[in-house]
DNA sequence: AAAAAAAGAATGAACGTTCACTTTTATTGT
DNA sequence: ACAATAAAAGTGAACGTTCATTCTTTTTTT
């Protein structure tokens, strides 16, 4: 039997509201009292679960970007097509930001940002392997272009972070026929020319 | 005679200053004592050029904005053709992300999160119109892919934040080669298809 | 000499964290 | 089965520190 007293309900509540309350008003405005209160904790109770606040921000990333990286993942079946694979995987990820906004919305915060210790922020990226896995084979076939997995990611994947942000700043609207349009830009960006 | 007795030296230095250490502990992190001792200025100076904490970074952020549209749209010919005109811009603008590679960060951590009032954000954006402006004309004449604005910026313009912060990270290294890569990927993804 | 600019010390508020204590849950002895 | 007891989880108030900002004094400029 698990020795698993601490109730996990807490501890997820916590993270909850540190995402919520980080995304609205960053990190340096979100006091742990704030965090407490939305979480229907006392302030103590928090390092019964965290060591500090830089251990919850950066637990609460690390645990955001695996979700992230199961979600993009998920259904994904290795002997599709180089491109039907990417559009899988893109979408997928799409899928998530939208659904996931607050989770995709920290995750970007994070990413640029110095909010989170670079050992953590290391530890997020190692999920991503089956998409370099992916763009490995691709430019093997000769259909993906040779360029380096930043580049590849800076144009196919990234961009949607940014329409994300916009998103939520109510700023620009992401729906269906927009998405298709992203999608071909993102596979345009990267596809190695005939 | 302008009456500006207070020393510009000063608050450039202040600005500088805010920049750097934002860069590389985030706002949150940033004691206003600290900007003042990395200015040479004692910290009740600071408050003869600015409101408050706040308005400093308000203004920091304005005042990049500005000089990194300004450097952008410099020698920006409109009788230049919608390619040649979009790789001019696209060039400066990278080149601006290279050589001001403080002042981009900076911004790139502004666009990111809540650090900004929304005012300043929406004043740092105005000065975009003359790349507007070619878009327009290359929807037009059939060579831009007919989408909105954010679309087109999320994938020509933006890519260059993700990889400017990587090379800053020291995780990547942009060189001419990657540039001129970057630059195929971004006007790929933008171009009409024929 | 007057006024502006700058400095350093002072202040009060806010914050992360800890402490002393209570409540809840689990274990033991009968 | 059930008190009695021990251990764990949880709490609210308090502590020490840090920070943004202001106050008082000194320096510089006109």
């Amino acid at each position: 039997m698990a020795k698993l007293q601490k109730s996990i309900d807490k501890r997820n509540a916590l993270v909850k509201a540190t995402i919520e309350l980080v995304n609205n008003n960053g990190f340096h405005a979100t006091p742990m009292s704030k965090i407490a209160k939305m979480a229907n904790v006392s302030p103590a109770t928090i390092y019964l679960y965290f060591e500090n606040k830089q251990d919850l921000v950066n637990q609460t990333y690390i645990e955001v970007k695996a979700e992230y990286t199961k979600y993009a993942f998920e259904n994904f079946d290795t002997t599709l097509s180089v491109e039907a694979g990417f559009e899988h995987i893109w979408k997928r990820i799409a899928d998530f930001k939208l659904k996931e906004c607050e989770n995709a919305m920290f995750l970007a915060q994070c990413d640029n940002t110095p909010m989170i210790d670079e050992e953590s922020r290391q530890q997020g990226i190692k999920h991503l392997q089956p998409l370099l896995d992916l763009w490995a084979r691709g430019k093997k076939e000769g259909i993906i272009k040779p360029l380096s997995d930043y580049l590849l990611y800076a144009y196919s994947i990234n961009p949607l972070s940014f329409l994300m942000i916009n998103q939520k700043r109510g700023t620009f609207q992401l729906d269906k026929t927009h998405l298709e349009e992203a999608y071909q830009s993102a596979w345009s960006s990267i596809k190695a020319c005939k």
